[in-house]
DNA sequence: CTGGACCTTCCAGTGCAGGGGAAGGTCAAG
DNA sequence: CTTGACCTTCCCCTGCACTGGAAGGTCCAG
């Protein structure tokens, strides 16, 4: 098939899959005598790979490094579960950091609530902040 | 007092200095006859208060907004509380997003954590993701 | 044989908040 | 007089994952 239809197969776009190319996640693809890129049904099941690593919150990088390991005739299992374990870590990390600046903001929200506009001085851009 | 020692004073470098005075969060500064910018204590108080918007995950575009409110001669609270408020919501979204996708790898990683990798077709990338 | 849909490459831009470094001017100390 | 610290403007680079658009080639239906 060519770029077109795998772009409308995968839900993508050409843009990217040329894209994806470009950034070794997808081997170059086979060319027609015109030019044009040829694509197989296993050129699909790569991109359901990366889509579902993209939904996990993957990067592009991490899903190379696992499409890496499998081209070269290992079983990425073990890889894989070490990036979901370091995904997960982070992620833990980034919602605490969230939480704590969103209790931040709400501690500055609420003094903000039912203040007075006309006793802010002059000499500082805004006391509430 | 020069753009180095404000810089010193504020806790941040002279690039970021001019970054803001480019960006409009700064008014452009006096200089001397050599050419060097020159700032009072006011850049001082500006520079805390962009500091403290950027604390509070402010863009510098929100933070230019309420400086704005600040140099037309009004006080900017209601303006802050508003920000506040809208972030504060932002905030909450993120934050369940980020739950929602934490519970999604959380699931994989379970998955993949007592899976044998002798038993992985090679017709698919991994089956653990 | 022409129109339109598709394909190619290449270059540049998006958003965000700066950072790096070059080429040159200024100032005070030694 | 020179050294070194500081300042100036200028332009490009970073990360991340694309996206937009121009200029041109290819293919098929009418």
């Amino acid at each position: 098939m060519r770029i077109g239809e795998l772009a409308a197969a995968t839900g993508t776009t050409t843009k990217t899959l040329r894209f994806y190319e470009d950034a070794g996640l997808l081997h170059p693809a086979g060319r027609t005598p015109a030019g044009y890129r040829e694509y197989g049904q296993d050129a699909v099941a790569r991109l359901d790979f990366i889509r579902r690593g993209r939904a996990a919150s993957l990067t592009l990088a991490q899903i190379r490094e696992v499409l890496d390991v499998r081209d070269q005739g290992h079983a990425p299992c073990r890889h894989v579960e070490d990036l979901l374990a370091t995904r997960l870590r982070a992620l833990d990390a980034q919602i605490a950091d969230l939480q704590e600046l969103r209790a931040t903001v709400a501690q500055l929200h609420d003094a903000a609530r039912g203040g007075d506009p006309d006793t802010c001085g002059a000499e500082q851009v805004c006391r509430y902040l």
